[in-house]
DNA sequence: AGGAAATTGAAATTCATTTTCAATTTCCAG
DNA sequence: CTGGAAATTGAAAATGAATTTCAATTTCCT
């Protein structure tokens, strides 16, 4: 099983982030939108940390060193970076709408702790292989699947009530 | 694989019905709520359909015929039966909050149609089991987890633009 | 029956998300 | 290089589901 946990890899290379930039310059040419300072530090500052954030985490760090920076057009940065397929929309128990950078066609599912709050990425090729057999039992075809397990992680195991 | 599709047991038997109804008093009893008048009606016509309702769904069916229940009534009531354990809550794609109808301790995961927006539900050991083992190998207690397949159900496949 | 406590329903509030709009910026055609 | 059409920005307003408030009403235990 291929790991991709935060805590193991918690940001993406300067090489990375470069490919990024440059798809996203792709995509909006391609679309006839512009390249503006606004998106370009947005575009930076998301990529720099392979979290899950929601648009106004992103708006307060950004807040910081650029104040000048509004809400709305961080907001419209990672719906952009969602069309473009640089990132993916992901929403968990908390129901708001969380971001985290995308690299190509990769999918992975999420391990969540109701304790800490940490995420942990995996992908499981017998995950996969046995939710298609599930459809076509049915006949029905996948388009895409959400898959999220919730509860305790290793550091956080002993405070779970019961252990079964 | 049990299949318990929302086409295959459209509702609930008048036997079920009651049997729920029972429980419910025995909670609010317990709890020290009170039986209404309203509450009568809104589990009612909650329990009767085996489906997916919003609140605002449920509302609507009941304006029907009781013009005189308020929305308020049927979100509190929804709450009270997830609270008892007569309905469970899921949220899919578009957001919004649903309650479906819970005998005991099942659980079922779903099969979403993004074509015609039918569900089904299903329950599959070797899924549960695989999960189990990925949460091990990460040291994780799984409290719940939540599974959605969204793609093209048997009668809308030919919808599909592309089939692989 | 009496009355404390819970319930009801309309209206108000909350809060994330999305839209509006006037001012500003980008960038291409000339 | 410009001029200006088109896109972008950011503050503010709007949206919409979920939740809370509150005064009037109902339940149900003595
Ligand atoms: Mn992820
Ligand atoms: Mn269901
Ligand atoms: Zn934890
Ligand atoms: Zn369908």
């Amino acid at each position: 099983m291929k790991l991709r946990s935060s805590e193991a890899s918690a940001s993406n290379s300067s090489q990375n982030i470069i490919e990024s930039k440059e798809k996203l310059k792709a995509f909006l040419k391609k679309k006839g939108f512009k390249s503006t300072r606004q998106r370009d530090i947005i575009v930076t500052e998301f990529l720099k940390s392979r979290e899950h954030v929601t648009a106004e985490e992103l708006y307060n760090r950004i807040n910081k060193k650029y104040k000048e920076i509004g809400f709305t057009t961080v907001y419209r940065t990672l719906k952009l970076l969602a069309e473009s397929g640089l990132a993916a929309e992901q929403i968990f128990a908390d129901n708001l709408m969380r971001y985290e950078p995308l690299s190509e066609e990769e999918h992975h599912d999420h391990l969540i702790c109701v304790h800490c709050g940490s995420i942990t990425e995996f992908e499981n090729p017998k995950m996969e292989r046995l939710q298609k057999n599930i459809a076509n039992e049915f006949g029905f075809y996948i388009v895409n699947h959400k898959m999220e397990f919730y509860g305790y992680c290793r550091r956080c195991r002993g405070s779970a009530r019961t252990l079964s």
